[in-house]
DNA sequence: AATATTAATCGTAATATTGCAATATATAAA
DNA sequence: TTTATATATTGCAATATTACGATTAATATT
């Protein structure tokens, strides 16, 4: 295997877990933190930024633009990445949930 | 390759890639909203919610709980899994980051 | 047009993940 | 102690991910 049976979730379900996946590898992580901290937008620093090699950075980007937590324009002959406001607020439904909870059922577990 | 470049990263960022790469499949996304929608803390129905093999399931918990996302507890025979609330206060403050950015530089975006 | 620069894509090796059958373990009930 | 029930572990096959060198594509500069 290695394949997700992902005809037997909720779309919602896979939706959630593609943009959780996206940002589950540290080097995605620290790419958002970098474009959170730059605030505006910012093109190929980024390789610069991050201890990986170019075409590893761009694979990274990509899987966070499918997931679309990020967005890149072209601006010449680079290219200008920014946070994508759209996926985020995808997932923070599901974290208001969570935290709903927490608040509810605090230290009642188990 | 296959394994990340963990120890580039900040600690930060790794903890948090383990807390988002847990979520990153849809039967834990299952598994966490089936927890909380039982609320109070359950076993083994787990495995009859999902439409996965129960050794998959185990696999599927065990990762969660390794994460820091479920308790389980021994309760005679049974196990009784949670939502761990550590690992999903952790996760907050970034998407509390994210927010705030998302409020301040709206559709300011490349 | 020739060259430099930026970033994507291709190919490939190493490793990780997913899923399950078979098995093991551990407690409860008889 | 035997039997039943609940869950974890092992082993394995199929597939996915990670990383990077080499190459390509596309624009900017000269």
């Amino acid at each position: 295997m290695g394949a997700s049976k992902t005809d037997q979730f909720t779309d919602r379900q896979n939706e959630l877990s593609v943009l959780t996946k996206a940002l589950g590898h540290p080097a995605r992580i620290a790419i958002i933190e970098y474009l959170l901290k730059v605030d505006t937008c910012i093109c190929g620093d980024i390789v610069n930024e991050l201890p990986l090699a170019q075409p590893t950075v761009s694979q990274h980007l990509k899987e966070l633009k499918n997931a679309g937590l990020i967005k890149g324009n072209f601006e010449g002959a680079t290219i200008c990445y920014c946070i994508d406001e759209v996926g985020f607020e995808k997932i923070k439904g599901f974290f208001l949930d969570v935290e709903k909870h927490v608040e509810k059922s605090k230290n009642q577990c188990c």
